[in-house]
DNA sequence: GTGGTCTAGACCACT
DNA sequence: GTGGTCTAGACCACG
C-alpha cells in the first residue's frame, strides 16, 4: 500500500478515497481487517492522529467497524458497500455532466467524448497489462 | 447573479469557475465588461477583498483584461476561450473517467450510465423551458 | 443469556450492569450460582479476561462471592442487594431530573412526560406478554 | 463560560453537550456566534484542538454553522434546534425508563418516585433564587 | 482575525 | 497489542 499525496486535498481524505475505492472495487471484502492506526501511519509515513481521522470518519460512513482490542473491519453489510459505491459513482456522474452541461456541452457532444475517453483509457489499460 | 456557496471550496475559486462558465459557454463575449470589484462583492454580499482576488487569478489565467480607469473586460482572444473550454473539459472528462474505472466500473458500464444520464438530465431542462 | 453490546462502553461494565439487573430485579436470587469464566466467556463469545474483569469488580461490589473449588455465587445478603438496588435507581433519577432540567424543562412538564412515557411503555409490554 | 470536567467522559463531549444545553435552552439564540477556538480554549484552560474537535462534531450536527473567515455562529434554523432537543430528552427518558424496569420497578413507582424527586430538586432550584 | 490540517509525543482503557 | 483522547505547537488558506 502506498499512495502519492497531492498537497491540495487533506491526507486523511485521500486515504479516505483510497480505502474506500479499495472496499468498493473489491480489493478489500467484507469482514477483512485493515490494517492498525500504528501499521498504517508507519507505513505511509504520516502521523498516527492523520490515520486515526481517516479512520474516524469511515467509521462514521458506516463502511468501517471497530471492535475493541482487535483492530477495525470492513463492515460485513454487502448493501451498505453498494450504497457507497452507488454515491460515489453518482456524485462523480453529476459533477462531470452537471460541468459539461454548464460548458455549452450539448447531449450528444458528452456522450461522444466520454466515449472516445473511456476507449482511449481502457486501451491504454491493456497495454499496460500486456507489458 | 447569484451564486449558492459550498464551504468546502474558497469562494474565490467558486466565483471564478461561474465566471469562467459564463465566458466558455457564451453568457459573456469577448470584449464585454465584467463588474467592478465594489459592485461585485455588494451583488455577492462578500468581502472585496474576495473578489480582488478572485479577478487577479482571472487576470493570471489571461481570462480577463484590465483597462486602467475603464474596468475589467473578457479577453478578446478568442482563442484563449477556446482554450481555457478544452481545459475545463479535459479536467472534468478525466476525474470522471479514472474515477470511475477506479470503482471498478468497465468501459461500457461508463459510456451506458453517461448516455442514461444525459438523457434524463436534458430531459429535465427542455421541460424546464417549455415552464 | 445474550447481550448486545454497545461499542461505547466497555464490555466489562455491560455485563456488570446485565447480572446487577438481574440480581436486582430477582432473576437471580441471593445464594445463586453465577456461570464461570470460562462458561460465560464461551456464551458471550468475548474474551475469559473480560470476563474475569467483570467477576472482579462484581465482588469489589459485595454483590458476588467467591467460594474456592465450588464456584461464585451471588451474595446471600439481601440488604447489600437493596443497597445495590437504591444506587441504580438514584443514579437513574439523578442523571434524567438534573438532564431535563438542563434542558429547559420545568417540573410539570417532566413529571407529564414521564407519566406518557411509562404509560406506552408498560402497554406494550402488556402487549408483548400476551404475544 | 466555565465548565468542571468530569474525567470519566471526553472533555469535547462535555462541551458538546454543555453548548447543546445552551443553546436548546435558550441561552444562545439561533444567528448567536459562538466563541472562535482560541479564544474559548484560553477561557477553558484547554487545548485548542480539543476545542477544533468540539466545534467540528457539532457543525456535523447542523447545529452550528461555520461561515469562512467569520467565525462559527448557531444554527439559525429553529426546527433544527427544536428536533435537537426532543432528541436529547428522548435518550434521557428511555435511559430512565428502560432503566428503572430493568431494575423490577413498576408503572406508578416510577411516576412517583419521579414527582418526588423533582419536587425536591425544583424546591432547592427555588431556595437557590432567593439566595 | 478565522478555521483546517498536520506532526510529535504522551497517557489511558480495553482485549 | 488495539483504539481513544489530549497536549503542544506549527503552518496554511481564507476573509
Amino acid at each position: 500500500m502506498s499512495i502519492e499525496f497531492d498537497n491540495n486535498l487533506p491526507i486523511y481524505l485521500q486515504i479516505m478515497n483510497y480505502i474506500k475505492r479499495q472496499i468498493v472495487s473489491g480489493s478489500l471484502t467484507p469482514g477483512d481487517k485493515i490494517p492498525s492506526v500504528r501499521e498504517l501511519a508507519a507505513e505511509l509515513q504520516i502521523n498516527p492522529n492523520t490515520v486515526q481521522r481517516t479512520f474516524q470518519e469511515l467509521e462514521r460512513e458506516g463502511i468501517v467497524e471497530t471492535r475493541r482490542g482487535l483492530g477495525r473491519f470492513v463492515t460485513s453489510e454487502e448493501s451498505k458497500i453498494m450504497e457507497i459505491k452507488k454515491e460515489m459513482a453518482g456524485e462523480l456522474l453529476d459533477k462531470f455532466v452537471q460541468g459539461m452541461k454548464e460548458l455549452g456541452f450539448g447531449k450528444d457532444d458528452i456522450v461522444s467524448i466520454v466515449t472516445e475517453a473511456v476507449e482511449t483509457e481502457f486501451k491504454e489499460q491493456e497495454r499496460k497489462s500486456f507489458g
